[in-house]
DNA sequence: TGAAATGTGTTACTTATGTCATAAATTTAG
DNA sequence: CTAAATTTATGACATAAGTAACACATTTCA
Protein backbone atom coordinates (compact mmCIF):
# COMPACT_ATOMS: atom_id res chain seq x y z
CA UNK A 1 0.00 0.00 0.00
CA UNK A 2 1.28 3.32 -0.41
CA UNK A 3 -0.27 7.12 -0.28
CA UNK A 4 -0.70 8.38 -3.98
CA UNK A 5 -1.45 12.25 -5.18
CA UNK A 6 -4.69 11.94 -5.49
CA UNK A 7 -6.35 11.79 -9.26
CA UNK A 8 -9.62 11.83 -8.87
CA UNK A 9 -11.81 13.30 -11.32
CA UNK A 10 -14.36 13.98 -8.45
CA UNK A 11 -17.14 12.52 -10.77
CA UNK A 12 -16.98 8.71 -10.71
CA UNK A 13 -17.59 7.05 -7.50
CA UNK A 14 -20.15 6.69 -5.51
CA UNK A 15 -19.52 9.32 -2.90
CA UNK A 16 -19.09 12.25 -5.48
CA UNK A 17 -21.71 11.13 -7.89
CA UNK A 18 -24.52 12.21 -5.27
CA UNK A 19 -23.20 14.20 -2.56
CA UNK A 20 -23.90 18.07 -2.93
CA UNK A 21 -21.19 19.59 -5.52
CA UNK A 22 -20.66 22.56 -2.46
CA UNK A 23 -19.31 19.36 -0.72
CA UNK A 24 -16.90 18.35 -3.20
CA UNK A 25 -14.07 20.78 -1.77
CA UNK A 26 -14.85 19.38 1.52
CA UNK A 27 -14.14 15.59 0.36
CA UNK A 28 -11.03 16.72 -1.66
CA UNK A 29 -9.41 18.14 1.67
CA UNK A 30 -10.82 14.92 3.28
CA UNK A 31 -10.18 11.65 1.31
CA UNK A 32 -6.70 9.78 0.90
CA UNK A 33 -5.45 8.24 -2.13
CA UNK A 34 -3.77 4.90 -1.54
CA UNK A 35 -2.48 2.21 -4.02
CA UNK A 36 -2.59 -1.55 -3.39
CA UNK A 37 -1.20 -4.01 -5.43
CA UNK A 38 -2.59 -7.25 -6.59
CA UNK A 39 -3.08 -9.63 -3.45
CA UNK A 40 -2.97 -6.79 -0.97
CA UNK A 41 -5.49 -6.54 1.88
CA UNK A 42 -6.96 -3.32 2.18
CA UNK A 43 -8.59 -4.11 5.35
CA UNK A 44 -8.53 -6.51 7.83
CA UNK A 45 -11.91 -8.41 9.22
CA UNK A 46 -11.56 -7.99 13.02
CA UNK A 47 -9.18 -4.68 13.00
CA UNK A 48 -10.89 -1.40 14.20
CA UNK A 49 -13.27 0.75 11.13
CA UNK A 50 -10.91 3.84 10.54
CA UNK A 51 -12.92 4.65 7.54
CA UNK A 52 -15.01 4.15 4.44
CA UNK A 53 -12.76 3.68 0.82
CA UNK A 54 -14.29 4.04 -2.51
CA UNK A 55 -12.72 1.70 -5.37
CA UNK A 56 -11.30 4.76 -8.19
CA UNK A 57 -9.20 2.07 -10.36
CA UNK A 58 -9.14 -1.81 -10.42
CA UNK A 59 -11.09 -4.60 -8.87
CA UNK A 60 -11.27 -6.10 -5.18
CA UNK A 61 -12.50 -8.65 -3.16
CA UNK A 62 -14.35 -8.82 0.29
CA UNK A 63 -14.63 -11.86 1.97
CA UNK A 64 -15.03 -13.23 5.24
CA UNK A 65 -13.18 -15.93 7.08
CA UNK A 66 -14.24 -19.18 8.76
CA UNK A 67 -11.19 -20.76 10.92
CA UNK A 68 -8.14 -20.39 9.85
CA UNK A 69 -8.25 -21.55 6.26
CA UNK A 70 -11.98 -21.50 4.64
CA UNK A 71 -13.43 -18.35 3.74
CA UNK A 72 -16.64 -17.11 1.58
CA UNK A 73 -16.25 -14.27 -0.86
CA UNK A 74 -18.93 -11.70 -0.18
CA UNK A 75 -18.74 -9.87 -3.48
CA UNK A 76 -16.66 -8.27 -5.91
CA UNK A 77 -16.07 -4.54 -6.28
CA UNK A 78 -15.25 -2.83 -9.48
CA UNK A 79 -14.31 0.56 -10.29
CA UNK A 80 -16.73 3.52 -8.14
CA UNK A 81 -17.83 0.63 -6.07
CA UNK A 82 -17.87 1.85 -2.33
CA UNK A 83 -16.40 -0.99 0.25
CA UNK A 84 -15.87 -1.02 4.03
CA UNK A 85 -19.47 0.29 4.45
CA UNK A 86 -20.25 -2.63 6.36
CA UNK A 87 -18.00 -1.09 9.02
CA UNK A 88 -20.65 1.10 9.98
CA UNK A 89 -23.50 0.60 12.96
CA UNK A 90 -22.84 -0.23 16.15
CA UNK A 91 -20.14 -3.14 15.35
CA UNK A 92 -16.55 -0.90 15.71
CA UNK A 93 -14.33 -3.48 13.87
CA UNK A 94 -14.70 -4.56 10.16
CA UNK A 95 -16.96 -7.63 9.62
CA UNK A 96 -14.92 -8.53 6.48
CA UNK A 97 -12.13 -8.05 4.83
CA UNK A 98 -11.30 -6.56 1.43
CA UNK A 99 -8.39 -7.85 -1.01
CA UNK A 100 -7.30 -5.93 -4.42
CA UNK A 101 -7.03 -8.64 -6.97
CA UNK A 102 -5.72 -6.02 -9.15
CA UNK A 103 -3.55 -3.47 -8.79
CA UNK A 104 -6.22 -0.48 -7.23
CA UNK A 105 -6.77 2.54 -6.62
CA UNK A 106 -8.48 3.93 -3.73
CA UNK A 107 -10.28 6.88 -2.39
CA UNK A 108 -10.35 6.88 1.66
CA UNK A 109 -12.61 8.75 3.78
CA UNK A 110 -12.15 8.61 7.40
CA UNK A 111 -15.15 7.05 9.84
CA UNK A 112 -15.94 10.76 11.33
CA UNK A 113 -15.91 12.61 8.39
CA UNK A 114 -17.70 10.52 6.21
CA UNK A 115 -20.36 10.49 9.08
CA UNK A 116 -20.50 14.42 8.97
CA UNK A 117 -21.15 13.88 5.03
CA UNK A 118 -24.22 11.65 5.97
CA UNK A 119 -25.58 14.16 8.39
CA UNK A 120 -25.23 17.32 5.43
CA UNK A 121 -25.73 15.82 2.24
CA UNK A 122 -29.29 13.78 2.81
CA UNK A 123 -29.97 12.79 -0.47
CA UNK A 124 -26.63 10.61 -0.38
CA UNK A 125 -27.78 9.65 2.66
CA UNK A 126 -31.11 8.19 0.95
CA UNK A 127 -29.07 6.97 -2.20
CA UNK A 128 -26.75 4.88 0.66
CA UNK A 129 -29.95 3.55 2.27
CA UNK A 130 -31.14 2.18 -1.27
CA UNK A 131 -28.40 0.89 -1.59
CA UNK A 132 -28.31 -0.83 1.37
CA UNK A 133 -31.68 -2.05 0.72
CA UNK A 134 -30.44 -3.87 -2.53
CA UNK A 135 -27.03 -5.18 -0.83
CA UNK A 136 -29.38 -6.65 1.81
CA UNK A 137 -31.78 -8.37 -1.24
CA UNK A 138 -28.71 -9.74 -2.97
CA UNK A 139 -27.72 -10.96 0.18
CA UNK A 140 -30.53 -12.62 1.54
CA UNK A 141 -31.33 -14.25 -2.15
CA UNK A 142 -27.58 -15.70 -1.41
CA UNK A 143 -28.32 -16.77 1.82
CA UNK A 144 -31.44 -18.85 0.44
CA UNK A 145 -29.03 -20.40 -2.46
CA UNK A 146 -26.89 -21.68 0.07
CA UNK A 147 -29.32 -23.36 1.76
CA UNK A 148 -31.26 -24.93 -0.91
CA UNK A 149 -29.89 -24.60 -4.12
CA UNK A 150 -27.02 -27.19 -4.85
CA UNK A 151 -23.48 -26.63 -5.75
CA UNK A 152 -24.26 -26.74 -9.57
CA UNK A 153 -26.46 -24.28 -9.48
CA UNK A 154 -24.63 -21.63 -7.40
CA UNK A 155 -21.64 -21.74 -9.37
CA UNK A 156 -23.70 -21.39 -12.54
CA UNK A 157 -25.39 -17.96 -10.17
CA UNK A 158 -21.38 -17.18 -9.80
CA UNK A 159 -21.21 -16.54 -13.35
CA UNK A 160 -24.07 -15.42 -14.47
CA UNK A 161 -23.34 -12.53 -11.40
CA UNK A 162 -19.52 -12.08 -12.61
CA UNK A 163 -21.02 -11.50 -16.40
CA UNK A 164 -23.65 -8.85 -14.71
CA UNK A 165 -21.00 -6.98 -12.41
CA UNK A 166 -17.73 -6.95 -14.77
CA UNK A 167 -19.61 -7.49 -18.27
CA UNK A 168 -17.60 -8.82 -21.31
CA UNK A 169 -13.75 -7.98 -22.43
CA UNK A 170 -14.05 -7.24 -26.38
CA UNK A 171 -13.09 -10.83 -26.63
CA UNK A 172 -16.57 -11.81 -25.22
CA UNK A 173 -14.49 -13.43 -21.67
CA UNK A 174 -16.18 -12.07 -18.76
CA UNK A 175 -14.02 -9.31 -17.50
CA UNK A 176 -12.08 -10.26 -14.53
CA UNK A 177 -9.85 -12.94 -13.64
CA UNK A 178 -10.79 -15.21 -10.87
CA UNK A 179 -8.46 -18.48 -9.81
CA UNK A 180 -10.79 -21.47 -9.19
CA UNK A 181 -10.72 -20.56 -5.31
CA UNK A 182 -11.76 -17.51 -5.31
CA UNK A 183 -15.13 -18.59 -7.45
CA UNK A 184 -15.24 -21.66 -5.20
CA UNK A 185 -15.73 -19.02 -2.37
CA UNK A 186 -18.12 -17.06 -4.00
CA UNK A 187 -19.97 -19.81 -4.25
CA UNK A 188 -19.70 -21.61 -0.82
CA UNK A 189 -17.79 -24.38 -2.15
CA UNK A 190 -14.39 -26.21 -2.41
CA UNK A 191 -11.99 -25.79 -5.01
CA UNK A 192 -12.45 -29.54 -6.07
CA UNK A 193 -16.21 -29.21 -6.75
CA UNK A 194 -15.39 -26.23 -8.70
CA UNK A 195 -13.06 -28.12 -11.08
CA UNK A 196 -15.45 -31.05 -11.33
CA UNK A 197 -18.57 -28.70 -12.08
CA UNK A 198 -16.45 -26.47 -14.35
CA UNK A 199 -15.08 -29.87 -16.55
CA UNK A 200 -19.12 -30.66 -16.34
CA UNK A 201 -20.31 -26.94 -17.49
CA UNK A 202 -17.44 -27.23 -20.44
CA UNK A 203 -18.28 -30.64 -21.73
CA UNK A 204 -21.34 -29.73 -22.00
CA UNK A 205 -20.84 -26.69 -24.31
CA UNK A 206 -21.77 -24.10 -21.35
CA UNK A 207 -18.92 -22.06 -20.88
CA UNK A 208 -15.30 -22.13 -21.73
CA UNK A 209 -12.25 -21.44 -19.92
CA UNK A 210 -9.02 -20.52 -21.21
CA UNK A 211 -6.78 -20.00 -18.38
CA UNK A 212 -8.84 -17.43 -16.35
CA UNK A 213 -10.61 -16.49 -19.50
CA UNK A 214 -14.12 -17.41 -18.94
CA UNK A 215 -16.87 -17.57 -21.57
CA UNK A 216 -20.31 -18.20 -21.33
CA UNK A 217 -21.69 -19.92 -24.22
CA UNK A 218 -25.29 -20.84 -23.23
CA UNK A 219 -26.87 -18.37 -20.70
CA UNK A 220 -30.30 -19.88 -20.77
CA UNK A 221 -28.71 -23.27 -19.87
CA UNK A 222 -26.69 -21.60 -16.49
CA UNK A 223 -30.18 -20.37 -16.09
CA UNK A 224 -31.69 -23.76 -16.06
CA UNK A 225 -29.23 -25.70 -14.21
CA UNK A 226 -29.96 -22.79 -11.19
CA UNK A 227 -33.55 -23.76 -11.38
CA UNK A 228 -33.81 -27.13 -12.16
CA UNK A 229 -33.61 -28.01 -8.16
CA UNK A 230 -36.66 -25.80 -8.21
CA UNK A 231 -39.83 -27.68 -7.31
CA UNK A 232 -39.75 -31.28 -8.03
CA UNK A 233 -38.02 -31.59 -11.10
CA UNK B 1 -56.35 -9.56 8.13
CA UNK B 2 -58.74 -7.18 9.39
CA UNK B 3 -58.32 -3.42 9.73
CA UNK B 4 -58.84 -2.16 13.85
CA UNK B 5 -58.94 1.00 15.43
CA UNK B 6 -55.04 2.79 15.80
CA UNK B 7 -54.44 1.30 19.34
CA UNK B 8 -51.02 3.00 18.69
CA UNK B 9 -48.99 4.66 21.92
CA UNK B 10 -46.97 6.74 18.98
CA UNK B 11 -44.20 5.85 20.84
CA UNK B 12 -43.27 1.94 20.67
CA UNK B 13 -41.92 1.46 16.96
CA UNK B 14 -38.88 2.09 15.07
CA UNK B 15 -40.70 4.62 13.11
CA UNK B 16 -42.04 6.63 16.50
CA UNK B 17 -39.10 6.04 18.03
CA UNK B 18 -36.38 7.89 15.81
CA UNK B 19 -38.88 10.42 13.84
CA UNK B 20 -39.19 14.18 14.62
CA UNK B 21 -41.66 14.36 17.29
CA UNK B 22 -43.74 17.28 14.61
CA UNK B 23 -43.91 14.35 12.40
CA UNK B 24 -46.21 11.96 14.52
CA UNK B 25 -49.68 13.28 13.37
CA UNK B 26 -48.68 12.92 9.79
CA UNK B 27 -48.37 9.39 10.35
CA UNK B 28 -50.83 9.52 12.74
CA UNK B 29 -53.16 10.69 9.82
CA UNK B 30 -51.52 8.11 7.40
CA UNK B 31 -51.25 5.18 8.86
CA UNK B 32 -53.45 2.03 8.81
CA UNK B 33 -53.76 -0.58 11.64
CA UNK B 34 -54.56 -3.71 11.15
CA UNK B 35 -54.97 -7.09 12.83
CA UNK B 36 -53.56 -10.45 11.42
CA UNK B 37 -54.22 -14.37 13.35
CA UNK B 38 -51.69 -16.79 13.82
CA UNK B 39 -50.42 -18.47 10.14
CA UNK B 40 -51.86 -15.53 8.30
CA UNK B 41 -49.77 -13.81 6.03
CA UNK B 42 -49.10 -10.51 6.21
CA UNK B 43 -47.43 -9.64 2.78
CA UNK B 44 -45.95 -12.20 0.29
CA UNK B 45 -43.08 -12.54 -1.65
CA UNK B 46 -43.34 -11.72 -4.84
CA UNK B 47 -46.16 -9.33 -4.81
CA UNK B 48 -46.00 -5.34 -5.39
CA UNK B 49 -44.09 -2.94 -2.96
CA UNK B 50 -47.33 -0.92 -1.06
CA UNK B 51 -45.53 -0.14 2.23
CA UNK B 52 -43.81 -0.69 5.28
CA UNK B 53 -44.95 -2.44 8.14
CA UNK B 54 -44.14 -1.81 12.24
CA UNK B 55 -44.98 -4.54 14.35
CA UNK B 56 -46.97 -3.04 17.11
CA UNK B 57 -47.71 -6.18 18.72
CA UNK B 58 -46.99 -10.00 18.38
CA UNK B 59 -44.15 -11.84 16.62
CA UNK B 60 -43.82 -12.89 12.84
CA UNK B 61 -41.07 -14.11 10.53
CA UNK B 62 -39.99 -13.11 7.56
CA UNK B 63 -38.96 -15.88 4.85
CA UNK B 64 -38.14 -16.59 1.31
CA UNK B 65 -39.22 -19.83 -0.34
CA UNK B 66 -37.19 -22.22 -3.12
CA UNK B 67 -39.72 -24.00 -4.98
CA UNK B 68 -42.63 -24.62 -4.13
CA UNK B 69 -41.55 -26.72 -0.66
CA UNK B 70 -39.20 -25.06 0.34
CA UNK B 71 -38.40 -21.91 2.88
CA UNK B 72 -35.40 -20.16 4.79
CA UNK B 73 -36.36 -18.13 7.84
CA UNK B 74 -34.59 -14.98 7.31
CA UNK B 75 -35.57 -13.51 10.70
CA UNK B 76 -38.37 -13.29 13.44
CA UNK B 77 -39.71 -10.01 14.55
CA UNK B 78 -40.93 -8.53 17.22
CA UNK B 79 -42.80 -5.38 19.01
CA UNK B 80 -41.55 -2.34 17.45
CA UNK B 81 -39.50 -3.89 14.54
CA UNK B 82 -39.90 -2.38 11.30
CA UNK B 83 -40.99 -5.08 8.47
CA UNK B 84 -41.04 -4.68 4.81
CA UNK B 85 -38.19 -2.48 4.04
CA UNK B 86 -36.70 -5.39 2.35
CA UNK B 87 -38.83 -4.09 -0.38
CA UNK B 88 -37.35 -0.85 -0.81
CA UNK B 89 -34.76 -0.49 -3.41
CA UNK B 90 -35.47 -0.72 -7.32
CA UNK B 91 -36.85 -3.89 -7.12
CA UNK B 92 -41.07 -3.03 -6.65
CA UNK B 93 -41.80 -6.49 -5.47
CA UNK B 94 -41.46 -7.79 -1.61
CA UNK B 95 -38.44 -10.62 -2.03
CA UNK B 96 -39.40 -12.46 1.03
CA UNK B 97 -42.74 -12.76 2.73
CA UNK B 98 -43.72 -12.22 6.33
CA UNK B 99 -46.10 -13.94 8.22
CA UNK B 100 -47.85 -14.08 11.43
CA UNK B 101 -46.55 -16.56 14.48
CA UNK B 102 -49.03 -15.27 16.48
CA UNK B 103 -51.82 -12.44 16.62
CA UNK B 104 -50.16 -9.46 15.69
CA UNK B 105 -51.36 -5.92 15.05
CA UNK B 106 -49.37 -3.93 12.91
CA UNK B 107 -49.02 -0.65 11.82
CA UNK B 108 -49.08 0.12 7.85
CA UNK B 109 -47.72 2.73 6.15
CA UNK B 110 -47.93 2.93 2.24
CA UNK B 111 -44.55 3.69 0.76
CA UNK B 112 -45.21 6.95 -0.92
CA UNK B 113 -45.60 8.20 2.43
CA UNK B 114 -43.03 6.63 3.98
CA UNK B 115 -40.22 7.63 1.43
CA UNK B 116 -41.81 11.29 2.17
CA UNK B 117 -40.91 10.33 5.69
CA UNK B 118 -37.47 9.78 4.97
CA UNK B 119 -36.88 13.11 2.87
CA UNK B 120 -38.22 14.78 6.17
CA UNK B 121 -36.67 13.12 8.96
CA UNK B 122 -33.34 12.91 7.97
CA UNK B 123 -32.21 11.85 11.39
CA UNK B 124 -34.63 8.74 11.21
CA UNK B 125 -33.09 8.02 7.65
CA UNK B 126 -29.43 8.03 9.79
CA UNK B 127 -30.82 5.51 11.77
CA UNK B 128 -32.14 3.59 9.22
CA UNK B 129 -29.06 3.44 7.63
CA UNK B 130 -27.11 2.27 10.45
CA UNK B 131 -30.03 -0.34 11.37
CA UNK B 132 -29.32 -1.39 7.73
CA UNK B 133 -25.77 -2.11 7.96
CA UNK B 134 -26.18 -3.83 11.13
CA UNK B 135 -28.59 -6.27 9.20
CA UNK B 136 -26.44 -6.56 6.72
CA UNK B 137 -23.82 -7.46 8.94
CA UNK B 138 -25.89 -10.00 10.43
CA UNK B 139 -27.21 -11.31 6.88
CA UNK B 140 -23.70 -12.09 6.16
CA UNK B 141 -22.91 -13.75 8.98
CA UNK B 142 -25.04 -16.27 8.54
CA UNK B 143 -24.06 -16.61 4.92
CA UNK B 144 -21.14 -17.27 5.94
CA UNK B 145 -22.36 -20.02 8.63
CA UNK B 146 -24.54 -21.65 5.93
CA UNK B 147 -21.11 -22.15 3.63
CA UNK B 148 -19.27 -23.26 6.08
CA UNK B 149 -20.56 -23.92 9.47
CA UNK B 150 -21.87 -27.36 9.98
CA UNK B 151 -25.63 -27.41 10.80
CA UNK B 152 -24.87 -28.34 14.65
CA UNK B 153 -23.29 -25.18 14.93
CA UNK B 154 -26.25 -23.01 12.93
CA UNK B 155 -28.63 -24.93 15.09
CA UNK B 156 -26.90 -24.05 18.59
CA UNK B 157 -26.66 -20.63 16.51
CA UNK B 158 -30.25 -20.43 15.94
CA UNK B 159 -30.88 -21.03 19.66
CA UNK B 160 -28.40 -18.48 21.03
CA UNK B 161 -30.03 -15.57 18.57
CA UNK B 162 -33.66 -16.52 19.72
CA UNK B 163 -32.81 -16.15 23.15
CA UNK B 164 -30.91 -13.18 22.87
CA UNK B 165 -34.18 -11.70 20.55
CA UNK B 166 -37.21 -12.98 22.16
CA UNK B 167 -35.56 -13.21 25.86
CA UNK B 168 -36.38 -15.46 28.22
CA UNK B 169 -40.45 -15.94 30.38
CA UNK B 170 -40.11 -15.96 33.89
CA UNK B 171 -40.18 -19.60 33.86
CA UNK B 172 -36.93 -19.43 31.80
CA UNK B 173 -38.07 -20.39 28.31
CA UNK B 174 -36.85 -18.61 25.41
CA UNK B 175 -39.69 -16.42 24.78
CA UNK B 176 -41.03 -17.66 21.34
CA UNK B 177 -43.05 -20.88 20.33
CA UNK B 178 -41.51 -22.74 16.82
CA UNK B 179 -42.61 -25.70 15.44
CA UNK B 180 -39.25 -27.77 14.63
CA UNK B 181 -39.87 -26.60 10.99
CA UNK B 182 -39.59 -23.24 12.07
CA UNK B 183 -36.07 -23.43 13.45
CA UNK B 184 -34.81 -25.62 10.96
CA UNK B 185 -35.79 -23.42 8.33
CA UNK B 186 -33.87 -20.87 10.19
CA UNK B 187 -30.58 -22.79 10.57
CA UNK B 188 -31.11 -23.91 6.80
CA UNK B 189 -31.83 -27.68 7.30
CA UNK B 190 -34.58 -29.79 7.34
CA UNK B 191 -37.04 -31.21 10.26
CA UNK B 192 -35.01 -34.17 10.72
CA UNK B 193 -32.08 -32.93 11.10
CA UNK B 194 -33.42 -30.60 13.81
CA UNK B 195 -35.13 -33.39 15.30
CA UNK B 196 -31.90 -35.52 15.64
CA UNK B 197 -29.95 -32.48 17.05
CA UNK B 198 -32.22 -31.33 19.42
CA UNK B 199 -32.52 -35.05 20.94
CA UNK B 200 -28.37 -34.98 21.15
CA UNK B 201 -28.27 -31.64 22.84
CA UNK B 202 -30.89 -32.69 25.12
CA UNK B 203 -29.08 -35.74 26.02
CA UNK B 204 -25.95 -33.75 26.76
CA UNK B 205 -28.24 -31.11 29.32
CA UNK B 206 -27.53 -28.68 27.07
CA UNK B 207 -30.81 -27.58 26.31
CA UNK B 208 -34.63 -28.85 27.03
CA UNK B 209 -37.13 -29.06 25.26
CA UNK B 210 -41.25 -29.64 26.37
CA UNK B 211 -43.52 -29.40 23.46
CA UNK B 212 -42.51 -25.90 22.26
CA UNK B 213 -40.52 -24.36 25.24
CA UNK B 214 -37.20 -24.39 25.10
CA UNK B 215 -34.66 -23.98 28.19
CA UNK B 216 -31.06 -23.32 27.54
CA UNK B 217 -29.38 -25.55 30.20
CA UNK B 218 -25.48 -24.29 28.82
CA UNK B 219 -25.05 -21.66 26.84
CA UNK B 220 -21.50 -21.80 26.89
CA UNK B 221 -21.98 -25.26 25.18
CA UNK B 222 -23.52 -24.22 22.88
CA UNK B 223 -20.79 -21.28 22.02
CA UNK B 224 -18.58 -23.98 21.56
CA UNK B 225 -20.37 -26.04 19.40
CA UNK B 226 -20.35 -22.91 17.10
CA UNK B 227 -16.36 -23.15 16.98
CA UNK B 228 -15.57 -26.45 17.12
CA UNK B 229 -15.64 -26.77 13.21
CA UNK B 230 -13.26 -24.09 13.30
CA UNK B 231 -9.67 -24.00 12.92
CA UNK B 232 -9.32 -27.90 12.21
CA UNK B 233 -10.61 -29.31 15.66
C1' DT C 1 16.64 -15.85 -13.26
C1' DG C 2 15.69 -19.40 -10.35
C1' DA C 3 13.50 -20.91 -5.92
C1' DA C 4 9.38 -20.70 -3.39
C1' DA C 5 4.75 -20.08 -3.34
C1' DT C 6 0.49 -20.43 -5.36
C1' DG C 7 -2.71 -22.32 -8.44
C1' DT C 8 -4.42 -26.37 -11.41
C1' DG C 9 -5.79 -31.18 -12.67
C1' DT C 10 -7.39 -35.51 -11.13
C1' DT C 11 -8.65 -39.72 -8.61
C1' DA C 12 -10.35 -42.43 -4.72
C1' DC C 13 -12.54 -42.37 -0.35
C1' DT C 14 -15.60 -40.67 3.42
C1' DT C 15 -19.25 -38.64 5.61
C1' DA C 16 -22.51 -35.34 6.94
C1' DT C 17 -27.04 -34.49 5.78
C1' DG C 18 -30.78 -34.91 3.05
C1' DT C 19 -34.71 -38.16 1.44
C1' DC C 20 -38.22 -41.56 2.18
C1' DA C 21 -41.59 -43.99 4.72
C1' DT C 22 -44.71 -44.47 8.39
C1' DA C 23 -47.05 -43.95 12.89
C1' DA C 24 -48.47 -41.41 16.77
C1' DA C 25 -49.65 -37.13 18.90
C1' DT C 26 -51.26 -32.62 18.90
C1' DT C 27 -53.51 -28.58 17.10
C1' DT C 28 -57.04 -26.26 14.35
C1' DA C 29 -61.34 -25.66 12.33
C1' DG C 30 -66.15 -26.91 10.98
C1' DC D 1 -66.77 -32.48 19.77
C1' DT D 2 -65.20 -34.80 15.92
C1' DA D 3 -62.57 -34.78 11.56
C1' DA D 4 -58.88 -32.93 9.08
C1' DA D 5 -54.59 -31.01 9.11
C1' DT D 6 -50.39 -30.17 10.96
C1' DT D 7 -46.59 -31.32 13.80
C1' DT D 8 -43.67 -34.70 16.01
C1' DA D 9 -41.05 -39.08 16.36
C1' DT D 10 -37.94 -42.40 14.40
C1' DG D 11 -35.60 -45.71 11.57
C1' DA D 12 -33.28 -47.17 7.10
C1' DC D 13 -31.14 -45.61 2.98
C1' DA D 14 -29.04 -42.62 -0.59
C1' DT D 15 -25.92 -39.28 -2.26
C1' DA D 16 -24.03 -34.76 -2.90
C1' DA D 17 -20.23 -32.72 -1.83
C1' DG D 18 -16.33 -32.46 1.20
C1' DT D 19 -11.43 -34.47 2.41
C1' DA D 20 -7.09 -36.38 1.27
C1' DA D 21 -3.26 -37.00 -1.66
C1' DC D 22 -0.38 -36.25 -5.59
C1' DA D 23 1.94 -34.40 -9.69
C1' DC D 24 2.39 -30.68 -12.67
C1' DA D 25 2.11 -25.81 -14.19
C1' DT D 26 2.38 -21.09 -13.43
C1' DT D 27 3.14 -16.92 -11.06
C1' DT D 28 5.75 -14.04 -7.84
C1' DC D 29 9.60 -11.77 -5.90
C1' DA D 30 14.41 -11.78 -3.96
Amino acid sequence: MKLVKTTCDQQSCFLCKRCLKEWIPAIEANKKSYQFKKGEIIFHEGEPVTGIYFLYDGKAKVHKKWGEEKELNIRFARKGDIIGHRGLGKETTYPVSATALETCTVCFIDLAFFKTTLKVNTDFTYDLLMFYAEELQESEKRMRNLAHMPVKGRIAYAFLILKEKFGLTPEGFINISLTRQDIASYAGTTYETVFRIVTELTQSNIITIDNKDITILDEEALRRIMQEAENGA
